[in-house]
DNA sequence: CAGTTTCCCTATAAAGTCGATAGGGATCAA
DNA sequence: TTGATCCCTATCGACTTTATAGGGAAACTG
């Protein structure tokens, strides 16, 4: 699961909007110098994100970005959909469509297992919550065993 | 998480050559025609393989290549990570090495736990599994909704 | 030792993606 | 009208992906 620099930087964008209870939108520079972001870029990203309708937008003097969903309804793989693509692809295709020879035809349940377990945790987080500072109890536990946060290494 | 073609034909190599019972070795030609790859595609696959320590070789008439470690030894997070890098990626680094500022601090706990729940399948099905044609019972158990066998598209 | 077979290594290549940067046009409020 | 801000297009270099092509090196066969 590869989550590009620009997903990241657009969910961090999301929960910055989230957190500004205030009803003055926020301007594009505000939000990457609180993210410490690239500027120009970030504004690419929101410009995706407007037209995928996660935020309005405003010109002039007092504009800026404003969520357009309530945090709570926006999950995290609403977001990285929406940015990266599907978040589970086999060869450019999706899970159940992968086709395979008898011989190798268990692979296919693999991918779509792989594709559920992925989505209980992007699917199981809101904005809401993570601009609250913390992830529902359930996929908190996932993270309580030390192995969690350990890297496995390419066996050679 | 996006499993390139190199991946999943490295995958069906393995799989075919844990089926060759005899002792004889499988030639790469073989191999790509049972499994409807590109054979010089698949030569360099096998050569990755081979560098790796997952297959053996030998040159000559009766050559080919042969599994070099027991097939229930191989998970498929081992293949995977030879041969596409780290299972899961956050803007080119490790989940735990993801840092952020305050207000966006539990975002690395989602990448953990995604990390977490992409590990219990692939390093949960072996390449002798696969090659019996059937995966775990608690991975299958989660193939069974039917709901994970459908795409969920993005919001627009 | 010659011939055949197979692996093995290097080079090439088109297309696409990623992570930006730059410049200026459109729009809005005061 | 002015200044602020969003918005649009173009560009860029580096890298990855999915291959294809050609021939060298080694092993076995008779």
């Amino acid at each position: 699961m590869r989550i590009s620099a620009k997903a990241d930087y657009a969910l961090r964008a999301l929960i910055e909007l989230a957190q500004a209870t205030d009803g003055a939108p926020l301007r594009s520079e505000a939000i990457a110098a609180a993210q410490e972001v690239p500027h120009k870029f970030l504004e690419a990203i929101l410009g995706d994100l407007r037209k995928t309708g996660f935020v309005s937008s405003q010109r002039g003097g007092d504009g800026g970005y404003r969520l357009r969903r309530p945090a709570e309804e926006i999950q995290v793989a609403h977001v990285l959909r929406a940015i990266d693509g599907p978040l589970t692809e086999i060869r450019g295709g999706c899970p159940e469509d992968a086709t395979y020879n008898s011989s190798a035809a268990a692979l296919q349940l693999v991918w779509v297992a792989l594709r559920v377990n992925i989505r209980t945790v992007l699917e199981g987080v809101t904005i809401a919550q993570l601009a609250a500072g913390g992830v529902p109890p359930e996929i908190e536990k996932l993270t309580e065993d030390p192995d969690a946060w350990r890297t496995h290494w390419v066996i050679r």
